[in-house]
DNA sequence: CGGTCGGTTGATTGCCCTCAACCTCAGTGG
DNA sequence: CCACTGAGGTTGAGGGCAATCAACCGACCG
């Protein structure tokens, strides 16, 4: 495995502009020359595998980072030990933001399997918004999209059927593999059945009881971690609420 | 509301570096010159009463937002027509990142009743970042903070039991007074219960139950919106879960 | 006074958590 | 080849807690 074509596939993966998430992770506008400069800041990350961390809780902030391969999930862990799952980051989504405020990360970042990723370094973000002209606007989209990531997550939690979080749930994941260019209509889930239930504040039996639901139901197929979404408008109606309403009566929507 | 008095007051009340607010708005490290460029770039809207919205669901993003009186809630809407609020905003507290990611606003912003607003015009956050050096890592500081406060909704939200949720609600609340340096031991609830049922996924009558119980228990006094906490120290154990751990360091502020 | 709004309290239903058994699958070692 | 093991996941039975439905209360208002 360490022929000369690795090699320069290798490094051909190195650039920005060759990498096929640019176009996610910094969206719309940014040119050749610039990205060559991203390209002296950026700095690649020895790959890690299933169960290792990014950082822990408490780790001062170095860096914000985007997986180029592979997921991770965020995880708050309350004094009881229990732990709740903050996000889940799929290729081109950020992550660590939640030590922007105190400069200290709340959150541990944890691998769901082999990964590769990318950071810019705390002390060169300042230097980069100031050294290429737009940069900032940039910047601040992908933090937006993180903002509205978390939003679909208070959302989801919000409801308070377990059956409209877990259609959510895989509705909002397929959405996400749809925008990265994935298969949306099938595809392997990134996560235990165990994350996806201390993601939804449900336990692990009720996830596992809904997917079978939904899949007597005929909207999903479920085995294991691989799925398929069958009846995908089905599945956004359950999702969102209902356009058009086989829901609960409600009085003719005044206003 | 013409007088020279009235005016001058006004006036005043524009100057950043008056603001009882700025070293929460913009902490840290901001000289005199450089809030002089600020005042020059922040606006202040008319004032708001109850129910008035400072923006809607798909409005355009113009700004972002920080109340200096009074108090907001962010709102969601499902396609049911069920809302659900996303956050809530004391003074201090940035508003508006929601659209940042689309250059849409997801959410609807109310006031919860009489408030004044700043607001940075998003045309200008740009020219203001570069112009101020030091600013786009305040900014950046504010934004962490308002993630932070999203991901304690999130945690609260984690939790299966109902008195869990109101009892974090609670003790972050207090925590929130206390930073803006009001009384976080009795205060009034900006908020109806409607709210924050809808804020922590419960339906109205189950946390009115929850406050009684927390006040049969010692734990509170509450009497309509005005409440006050007899044993912080048990609230803090019911939020966060813990037997006696003393909570977290506060680590120094860097930078 | 009646009416509405926000909030509390009571009685009942039902969803989801709990506890437990069982299944599948991969790895391991005999 | 099989038995054993453990992790991850599914299924079943039962009970607790929160949603639901409903009545009531106090405050405010016209």
């Amino acid at each position: 495995m360490n022929t000369n074509v690795v090699l320069d596939l290798a490094k051909l993966r190195r650039r920005c502009a060759q990498c096929s998430l640019h176009q996610l992770c910094l969206p719309a506008g940014i040119g050749h020359d610039d990205l060559d400069q991203l390209d002296a800041i950026v700095r690649r990350r020895r790959p890690l595998t299933r169960s290792e961390r990014l950082y822990r809780i408490g780790d001062p902030m170095n860096a914000l980072y985007v997986a180029r391969e592979g997921s991770f999930k965020t995880v708050a862990i309350n004094s009881d030990g229990e732990e709740q799952i903050i996000g889940f980051h799929l290729p081109g989504e950020l992550m660590g933001l939640d030590a922007l405020g105190s400069g200290r990360h709340r959150c541990e970042a944890e691998a769901l399997g082999p990964t590769q990723v990318c950071e810019v370094p705390i002390e060169s973000l300042e230097e980069v918004i100031h050294a290429i002209p737009g940069l900032s606007a940039q910047i601040l989209r992908v933090i937006g999209r993180s903002v509205a990531r978390d939003q679909d997550h208070l959302e989801m939690l919000g409801r308070r059927q377990a059956q409209e979080r877990i259609a959510m749930f895989l509705h909002g994941l397929s959405e996400r593999f749809r925008v990265l260019g994935h298969p949306s209509a099938e595809f392997s889930l990134p996560m235990s059945r165990e994350d996806i239930a201390r993601f939804l504040g449900l336990v692990i039996e009720t996830v596992s009881r809904g997917f079978t639901r939904l899949q007597d139901e005929g909207v999903i197929k479920v085995r294991g971690r691989q799925l398929r979404i069958l009846d995908p408008r089905q599945l956004e109606t359950m999702a969102l609420g209902s356009p058009d309403a086989p829901r609960e009566q409600v009085c003719p929507r005044s206003a």
